[in-house]
DNA sequence: AGGACCGTTGCGCCT
DNA sequence: CAGGCGCAACGGTCC
């Protein structure tokens, strides 16, 4: 969410009316980026802004105050040398808390309306929720808590996103998810703003129109995402904000893994499991706070100060103030959005999927309450035919990658089960433990490559000669097996591939946001190398767009993996679209539940319903090519052709290039090694 | 240096 | 019927 491209419009903007000048060192403890924003050092000098020059004031004062700080919360220590990470502390002093006054009469009182520009000389920070969606554990909520007398602004930023496809499923849960946190902030005390804009349009609004002295976040792992992350840094020191970073939605820093690693992230698993080793094991999870400072505004207050400070003839252009008016909503309120206000149309079922940290918890603590199941998980032994994922697997994967629920949390809940049944329990990589690092394992992929959901540009993705992969500009242009595969990639997102298997798993996908692991691999084999020829980049876009649990550096390993492009090689092994599932559901109920026009099939043909007799088609009410399609491939001669063509790509040996030099590096040392490879690129490569 | 061994989750055929 | 094995043979990692 609120990862947008940058508006070149705005950042100039920025340069124009902004404050320049020293930025106070922030304490980030995210990670040892040093690539500061170029903007940062070239600002105008214009000091024209008496309230930043206070922020600035504030902020130096506080600068003393900082150097006595030492890294206490949850952020292994940098190890690179130019780490410039220091974690904020707190002084061991509890929160200032509301003293249990009624919020509205409180409001009230404060009635009519505040100063013009919010008083100087107060420490305000503002607390900008992401995906760290709860208060148990919050890293940066309660790094903002533990600084004394400071006043708490709880704000949440959305949009409808723009680099990410998001369907309206995993809108919804989003919205949820943004609800339940509301809720909880209120149960203590506090107020959650909700804006609506980009990320950064709406900080720059607001930073300086709330006398915002701090700024807390918590780190994410996308490479995107942290360049707007750095471009919001850049924009807070230059208003003189204090800007503090936690590390709470990974268990390890991925990005001391990678540099333990010789710089790169590890490659298989195995090796991934050695280089946390040598770090200590992650931190246990923090308690919720009991109480936050209560609000000193009321919201229309908070956005009469944007209306004023941006009304300012010195600042205002049409611009701003269009941005100032969508800021807070109807009513201008921060009220939470329902999905029809972003354009989505609401879904005509409901997931079984309900965002949210409660309800995250309680599946925790349900599924943890069956301690057999807990120390006896083994992936590859779940099925990938529930109905209802909680039997095998525990669904919690969406709420993991909002932060409904603490990695730390769910980790140390699961660990304590296994250490009490030592012996019996299961282990990485099969263990339920073991899927949360195969999440970091992604992760540190992710966070060290950018291109990492891309063929050409990525240089641990083999590149396979994907049919529809380059998608032509014009329909005339078309060629006829592009026209084909075109039709084919189309039967497969909708589920019309003619294999029942395949399509229920699509049609769940679709309805629900989620389908089990197994499932997954076994629909992106079929696109892919088992079947179609079709390339994994737009089965990532499909499942981008419509799973709930959607994760760039997941889906990417994924697709990436399952694909044989990278992580796995042995291309031969491919699921069977017919007898898979038979496995786990011999009698064919997940196909009847997803494909109602099956269901009166019977179960020798439910799986292979175009081999049943017309007599049987007819009693169960289901003709092959009437109602439920034939097969759109022989998979036994499309997997021939699938074969033939990963074969011709593993005796190419030839992987992208990144466009960016570090990664251009890794490429040219494989491809040194590799004596046969195409070397054209390495005069390119070798330039820096 | 280069060979051995391993790799979360296959299939199909054999006993 | 569950379990073993051949399939055809990859890259990463270790020794």
């Amino acid at each position: 969410m609120n990862l947008t491209d940058f508006d070149d419009e705005v950042d100039e903007l920025l340069f124009q009316q902004l404050l320049g000048g020293d930025t106070t060192a922030t304490a980030t403890a995210a990670s040892d980026r040093d690539d500061r924003d170029d903007r940062d050092g070239d600002s105008l000098a214009a000091l024209d802004d008496d309230i930043a020059a206070t922020h600035a004031a504030i902020a130096a004062a506080l600068q003393a105050e900082e150097d006595e700080r030492h890294a206490e919360l949850h952020m292994p220590l940098p190890t690179s040398p130019h780490a410039a990470a220091v974690a904020a502390a707190p002084t061991a002093t509890a929160p200032t808390t509301a003293t249990g006054d009624d919020i509205e009469l409180h409001h009230e009182l404060k009635a009519p309306a505040p100063p013009r520009a919010p008083p100087a000389r107060v420490m305000r920070a503002l607390v900008w929720f992401r995906r760290d969606l709860r208060v148990h554990d919050n890293l940066a909520l309660l790094a903002a808590l533990r600084r004394p007398g400071m006043a708490v602004v709880p704000l949440y930023i959305v949009h409808r996103p723009k680099i990410m496809l998001c369907g309206v499923n995993r809108f919804q849960f989003l919205i949820e998810s943004v609800s339940g946190l509301s809720e909880a902030l209120a149960a203590r005390d506090a107020r959650l703003l909700v804006a609506r804009g980009d990320a950064e349009d709406v900080l720059a609004r607001v930073l300086p129109a709330w006398g915002i002295t701090h700024l807390f976040f918590d780190g994410v792992t996308e490479p995107f995402a942290i360049a707007r992350d750095d471009r919001v840094r850049a924009l807070a020191e230059r208003l003189g904000v204090v800007v503090e970073t936690t590390s709470g939605c990974t268990l390890y820093d991925l990005q001391a893994v990678i540099a333990r690693n010789h710089g790169r992230a590890p490659k298989t698993y195995t090796s991934f499991l050695k280089a946390i080793a040598t770090f200590p094991p992650p931190p246990r999870p923090l308690d919720a706070p009991e109480r936050l400072p209560a609000p000193e505004w009321l919201p229309s207050e908070l956005f009469q100060q944007v209306r004023d400070y941006w009304s300012d003839p010195a600042r205002a252009t049409a611009d701003v103030a269009a941005q100032v008016e969508g800021l807070a909503g109807p009513e201008q309120q921060f009220t939470l959005p329902e999905v029809t206000e972003f354009g989505f149309e609401p879904a005509e079922h409901h997931s079984f999927i309900y965002g949210g940290e409660s309800i995250a918890l309680g599946i925790l603590n349900e599924y943890c309450k069956n301690e057999g199941r807990v120390i006896k998980f083994e992936k590859p032994k779940t099925s990938p035919a529930e109905t209802r994922p909680s039997a095998s697997t525990t669904s919690l994967s969406p709420y993991l990658y909002f932060g409904c629920l603490s990695p730390r949390t769910f980790y140390h809940r699961v660990r304590e089960i296994q250490e009490r049944h030592k012996k019996a329990s299961s282990a990485p990589p099969v263990s339920l433990d073991g899927q949360l690092l195969w999440r970091e394992f992604f992760h540190c992929s992710g966070r060290a490559n950018p291109y990492f959901d891309k063929m050409e540009e990525n240089p641990v993705c083999l590149q396979i000669d994907w049919r529809w992969h380059a998608v032509p500009a014009s329909e005339d242009a078309l060629s006829d097996d592009e026209r084909l595969a075109r039709a084919q990639f189309e039967a497969w997102k909708e589920g019309q591939t003619g294999y029942p298997w395949i399509d229920a798993i699509m049609l769940q996908l679709k309805q629900e946001g989620w389908m089990h692991h197994l499932a997954r691999h076994s629909v992106a084999c079929f696109l892919t190398r088992g079947d179609l020829y079709i390339s994994w980049v737009r089965g990532l876009e499909v499942f981008q767009e419509r799973l709930i649990d959607h994760d760039w550096c997941i889906n990417a390993g994924n697709w990436l993996w399952l694909s044989s492009s990278a992580f796995f090689s042995a291309y031969f092994r491919v699921y069977s679209p017919s007898t898979f599932g038979k496995k786990w559901d011999p009698e064919g109920k997940f196909i009847r539940k997803y494909l109602p026009q099956l269901r009166k099939m019977p179960v020798k043909y439910i799986y292979e319903p175009w081999k049943a007799p017309m007599t049987v088609q007819r009693a169960a009410g289901c003709l092959i090519g009437k109602d439920y399609p034939f097969p759109i491939v022989d998979h036994k001669i499309a997997l021939k052709r699938c074969m033939a063509g990963m074969k011709a790509s593993y005796a190419q040996r030839v992987y992208g290039t990144s466009p960016l030099e570090h990664i251009g590096r890794t490429v040219h040392a494989k491809r040194h090694r590799d004596s046969d490879s195409d070397t054209s690129d390495d005069a390119h490569d070798g330039q820096y």
